[in-house]
DNA sequence: CCAAAATATAGAGTTTGCTTTAAGTTAATT
DNA sequence: AATTAACTTAAAGCAAACTCTATATTTTGG
């Protein structure tokens, strides 16, 4: 199947003018023009782009993506390359993620605060009485 | 304790020009300045700062941080958008933890083709091989 | 006390990733 | 055939978050 770049703008969730723009950038070499000068996708350039999200969604610029595009046009020469590069996107999502959950923790810990502050209609209120409970708690121990 | 502002950018890890532009943003209302014009920074500044850092990380633009901080400033009668604001982001990592995790599987995915790519020494062998496997587990069931 | 290091303000410049505009050409519809 | 919708290139514009420059003042260490 072949597709216009409208077409495939809707299927892939952008605008046309972002297509051209990854175009430009070099990010979508494979896709062809008819005679008259307009862009004509294919599911392979559907598949491209769907790398292409996946890279960019997880953090990688791209200038990164074209240069991985650049690696697989120059073919197996550049696999290790390739590879390491993909080794390297994993660790820093896999990083990324630890640090979303961390901070998640934080976020947790606010809602709580929040909750409990919107609960008795005052922060200082809430904080207070969060005082004097962990007073109670150190002088008669836990529980 | 009081400190620099080089001190603290030493501690957060950004530039001093970085926290002079977020104070010009409006994200570091609380601190002071000495008699002859420097900063001085205090611990609950960098709990502050921990804050924005958290928020940032996690993808708030400045913008929505400057935000819970002007509801912060205006007080009690805030505490609601303020926790639904914190609920909000919750919401935000969350997704955001979940679109990561997808995308890793098929960054693994490709990582297994490359390192079966690498081994083989080529691309296209190893595609072959990999179309050769599946044609045989569907002439003669897997296993 | 003086030189070096740190800080101050104000404002211009940079990078990334689009987004919009202008001025047309091509394709589809009535 | 005419209109309108979608497409073309080229270039300018924009928002976010810094980053750097220039010039002046303040603090600090020997």
């Amino acid at each position: 199947m072949s597709y216009s770049i409208g077409q495939v703008a809707k299927m892939v969730g952008v605008t046309t003018h972002t297509l051209r723009y990854y175009e430009k950038e070099g990010l979508l070499p494979f896709v062809h023009k008819s005679g008259s000068g307009l862009r004509v996708f294919t599911d392979n350039d559907l598949n491209w782009l769907a790398m292409i999200e996946c890279l960019k969604e997880t953090g990688m610029p791209l200038k990164g993506i074209k240069q991985y595009i650049d690696w697989f046009i120059e073919g197996d020469s550049t696999l290790q390359q390739r590879l390491d590069m993909f080794r390297n996107q994993k660790q820093k999502v896999e990083a990324q993620i630890a640090l979303y959950r961390k901070h998640l923790e934080k976020i947790n810990y606010k809602i709580q605060m929040y909750e409990d502050a919107v609960k008795k209609g005052s922060w200082d209120k809430m904080l207070e009485e969060q005082r004097l409970a962990e007073e109670k708690e150190r002088r008669f121990g836990k529980k």
